[in-house]
DNA sequence: TTATAAGTAAACCGATCTGTTTACTTATAA
DNA sequence: TTATAAGTAAACAGATCGGTTTACTTATAA
């Protein structure tokens, strides 16, 4: 296997600091360090720093749906059951000690300018999680899907937020617990 | 009335700013500015930029929570009414134009230190909030009150991220919902 | 009236920020 | 072998960062 070349050498390394000290506070020399890539090097793949914050959120952005979208099917076989692994996944990503919390709602809290990439590509990850869980709720016939995917994001969305804030990665179970409930009522008990 | 102290007008001016574009990419000089007050006097009332985030944090704190139970109280009369007026004086501050999410929720996102201050009284901040919460549910006579104040604090957390990271303010009426469930539920039929 | 405290404006400090440039060093492929 | 592309290290630039200091100006209260 080819090693990754410098330009996803640059955005791993740049997602892992931006995930644990945000955006603001990473400065572009400490991530050149990291990563062991001159400036130079670094400003030809990339205009600015916030191209880079830019690229970083696309790759996790596919990276994380990637493999969240696969513990999810690996570990529930019917429609219901990965409705409901959706927290389980949460779960064992919250007890991860690197866990600073959803990349994207962080990165709207330094960026709160409308229209700006950062915020839009934050938006758009969740719109793509949320088409996801609403794709197996019609999977699972539910009476009204789009209604069920609305309430169980928001529940993932509040576990992500008490687990990080709180410290407490048991909100999970707490978001599974509702969810399960809200699906028995959605599939008509 | 008295006119503000410098101090308390740097406090709001903080708050505002904060707020809006973070914490690292507030700057001093900025802030002073918008504030009309010189610098010297600032760090003659604050030791450092992080101790005025300190005081923000804390003044929005109390104000915050203040303001909140204020409202609820207004809107409900029965302990469950109360629980339920929650989420409306939620969809009212993420209808607000200056809505930018929750300030603790932000400044966890750009202060990842485990025992740092901001994070400690951001901590703090929820459990209060879940207090009032669990108070509210024992008044209600609910079965487990604490678990039910657990669920909708969960609730209330994942409106806000999604009112501000998906603009959608709607999501307090979905919380709404499945708060109204979880209480009927609670409440035991 | 006058000492004192609290304020302002602005210069200043060293550090750090993003971003550019220069000079040199690899690899690689014709 | 040799031209080319891509890399490094480091100096540099100008702006801005948080924070200090100086000189001057108010208020206020004894």
């Amino acid at each position: 296997m080819a090693r990754p070349s410098r330009r996803d050498h640059l955005i791993e390394t740049a997602i892992t600091l931006f995930c644990e000290h945000g955006y603001h506070a990473t400065g572009i020399d400490l991530l050149l360090d990291r990563a062991g890539v001159s400036k130079k090097t670094m400003y030809q793949h990339f205009r600015s720093k916030e191209e880079l914050i830019y690229a970083a959120l696309r790759q996790y952005d596919g990276v994380f749906r990637n493999n969240f979208m696969k513990a999810v099917e690996a570990a529930g076989k019917t429609p219901k059951e990965k409705l409901l692994a959706i927290f389980d996944v949460a779960h064992t990503w919250f007890n991860d000690n690197k866990f600073f919390g959803c990349m994207f709602i962080n990165a709207i809290g330094e960026y709160s300018e409308k229209d700006s990439p950062i915020r839009e590509i934050s938006r758009q990850f969740k719109q793509l999680m949320w088409n996801y869980v609403a794709e197996l709720a019609k999977e699972a016939n539910v009476k009204e899907p789009e209604k069920l995917a609305n309430e169980l994001c928001l529940l993932l969305e509040g576990a992500i937020v008490t687990a990080q804030v709180s410290q407490k990665p048991e909100a999970a179970i707490t978001a599974k617990e509702i969810g399960k409930k809200l699906i028995d009522d959605a599939m008509g008990e």
